[in-house]
RNA sequence: GGGGCGGUAGCUCAAUUGGUUAGAGUACCGGCCUGUCACGCCGGUGGUUGCGGGUUCGAGUCCCGUCCGCCUCGCCA
């Protein structure tokens, strides 16, 4: 009878819903006199009087103020309009016309208002934890804002971030398909790769005590793409490894990821800055023009760091011979020891900034490195004072000629092993720059850095690394010394940097199967270990490889570059916690024990209190 | 795993040396206001000071532990 029930009574809702002809952020002055419906979130209301009330409309394309006139406007509208409060939902539909109490020239519609004739509640919100304001959202929490996401992305500003991250991926599926690209998509659900950053695990239900690993790139399906005949492949995608997040990193993150057959380093190259440069056209008006290369040595050399940021100067200089006929101490250590090595950078015109307490800090940032400290002096009239300044006395010319410097100058000086030296010296640059406010505004400063080595020492698994991944091809010139001087060896690998973030990596890849073999084998991998681990990719380079090579861009600190944040947070819709955690899930959570039967694991972990 | 900063009303913050009933703005509720636009005015509801222990006559404040968030080193082929 219950049915019988439900049809006796009146339908809750007694009107049709309203249906929308236009968005909100899109009425014009030339849309004066037309009758529209709009629906979205209240934005803010303005309660005059049981005669006269504002309300903002607002929806994904902007604002548009609705007026509800008890002259104008139906009884019953007016009542809904009264009642309406921050974020609740409505339809409403009514007349443009021109605002009588004169235009708002801060918003897009602000010539124009939306005279209401009737209004249909669609949802009356609870009071809102946090409310969507942009002139808010640097006061919210961010810990709130992840929470209540749903609320945080109706922001302008996140609206905004999504359509451009959104723009960027339509832009790269037309760029790369007009250039003879294929879209493919690769599992998700693979077998684990050595080397390389922890692998998230999947139990396989089918297969007790086995385990899938989620992707960290499709790095290993591309290149058998290739071997496929495919020629060219494009996919947009996540890679996940399961390492701690930064200000601009993720566990979960997305790729823009491809590879090509039969092209050397400068095709790849070519091709990227291409899309680089219709990318920053389409979406900033911006021309980035040619971009220029690097080597990794240069780099190092002048910034010590393999990611240059190249809008500022301030770079490293090797004084590590003047600096030995010098008498202090750490000097002298440090070029007496192997590698030894003294850097300095010439901080033009900050004498003044280069207080005790500031250098103290310079000394305590440059711990974190493995420097001892970084000693500093200043360039008066007078000569150097302060800091190392005694002990420069015998080399003062010599460092003022070397250095450049002028009266008013700062020195700051690193001496260690070469690498800790510069390590130090390249971060302690960047730190300066802000510091001292030296970063110009509005630069895009792109730089392809190249010839990266193929290795690097592990002294403490004492072997080989890759610096790049283990499937890099040496460059052409190098594959002589490949055996013979593994840590001479230069690779086929690039990186594409902006303003000192890296954006995007690859190589030319290693089409050969005996050339892959000797790579694996100074790696420290047997040739047993290989086939377990590899046997399909030395099976595929064994069956008709062509060259090729690729790159990925990572989306995410593409879009940052792009809407000018420096919080990966703000340019993914749902992102995780600096501790892997869903704010707004709650994820992760447990699971029933059930599940942990049937995929067959066993948690060692305590059970939570 | 290490270092740093933070957690007080739904939200953003304040609270003197450890001392009265933990305040303000905003949101929300009620009232007033016919041209506002982050409207304005009047009134009101709202608190386990993240959580647990300790010191003390007395703890938001001091100590220990713990959880959460952010930055960072390690890590991220």
């Amino acid at each position: 009878m219950l049915w019988l029930l439900e049809i006796a009574l009146p339908c809750r809702r007694i009107t049709t819903m309203l249906k929308r002809t236009h968005m909100c952020g899109t009425l014009r002055s030339e849309d004066q006199g037309r009758e529209v419906v709009v629906c979205g979130w209240v934005n803010t209301y303005r309660d005059h009087s049981s005669g006269l009330v504002f309300i903002d409309l607002r929806d994904r394309e902007g604002l548009v103020q609705v007026v509800f006139d008890a002259d104008d406007s139906e009884a019953s509208a007016m009542e809904v309009g009264r009642a309406l409060r921050r974020e609740d939902v409505v339809a409403i539909s009514g007349t443009v016309r021109a605002r009588a109490g004169g235009a708002n020239p801060k918003l897009a519609t602000g010539e124009i208002e939306v005279l209401a004739r009737s209004v249909e509640l669609l949802a009356k919100t609870e009071p809102p934890p946090i409310l969507p304001d942009d002139h808010e959202a640097d006061r919210i929490s961010e810990e709130n804002r992840l929470k209540h996401r749903y609320i945080d992305l109706r922001r302008p500003r996140m609206q905004s971030i999504l359509r451009t991250r959104s723009q960027v991926t339509k832009l790269a599926r037309d760029y790369f398909m007009d250039h003879g690209f294929l879209e493919i998509e690769t599992p998700l659900l693979i077998k684990t790769t050595p080397e390389g950053a922890r692998d998230f695990i999947v139990p396989a239900r089918l297969h007790p005590g086995m385990w899938y690993a989620l992707p960290q790139s499709p790095q290993l399906f591309k290149q058998i793409l290739m071997v496929a005949g495919c020629d060219r492949y494009i996919q947009i995608c996540k890679c996940l490894r399961d390492e701690d997040p930064r200000a601009d990193r993720q566990a979960e993150f997305t790729q823009i990821d491809l590879e090509m057959s039969f092209v050397d380093r400068d095709d790849v190259i070519e091709m990227m800055s291409g899309f680089a440069r219709r990318l920053w056209k389409e979406l900033l008006d911006v021309e980035i023009g040619e971009i220029p290369t690097m080597t990794y040595a240069e780099a190092m050399e002048r910034y010590g760091i393999d990611r240059p940021d190249t809008r500022y100067g301030l770079e490293l200089q090797d004084i590590s011979e003047l600096c030995g006929r010098t008498d202090f101490r750490v000097f002298k250590d440090a070029l007496a020891g192997e590698h030894g090595c003294v850097k300095a950078i010439r901080v033009p015109g900050a004498a003044e900034r280069f207080s005790r307490k500031v250098t103290d800090g310079y000394t305590e940032f440059v711990r974190d490195f493995g420097a001892g400290g970084a000693p500093t002096t200043k360039l008066t009239a007078n000569g150097f004072e302060t800091g190392v300044a005694k002990f420069l006395e015998p080399i003062a010319d010599e460092l003022i000629a070397e250095l450049g410097l002028e009266v008013g100058d700062a020195v700051v000086f690193a001496s260690d092993t070469r690498t800790i030296a510069t390590r130090a010296l390249g971060e302690l640059r960047q730190k300066i720059a802000q510091d001292l406010d030296l970063i110009p505004e509005g630069c895009w400063n792109f730089v392809w850095v190249i010839d990266f080595p193929m290795f690097e020492r592990d002294e403490e698994k004492g072997r080989w690394v890759a610096l790049h991944h283990p499937f890099t091809s040496p460059n052409p010139d190098q594959f002589d010394i490949l055996e013979s001087d593994p840590g001479g060896c230069l690779s086929a690998g690039y990186d594409l940097v902006l303003n000192g973030s890296e954006i995007g990596g690859g190589s030319i890849r290693i089409h050969d199967q005996s050339v892959q073999e000797t790579v694996f084998k100074l790696l420290g991998l047997t040739q047993a270990d290989a086939e377990m681990k590899f046997g399909f990719l030395l099976s595929a380079l064994r069956h008709g490889a062509p060259p090729h090579g690729g790159i990925a861009f990572g989306l995410d600190r593409l879009v940052m570059h792009l809407v000018g944040t420096d919080n990966i947070r703000d340019v993914i819709a749902f992102p995780k916690t600096q501790s892997g955690g869903d704010l707004m899930t709650d994820a992760p959570g447990p699971v029933d024990e059930e599940q942990l039967v049937e995929t067959h694991v066993r948690s060692t972990a305590e059970p939570p209190a």
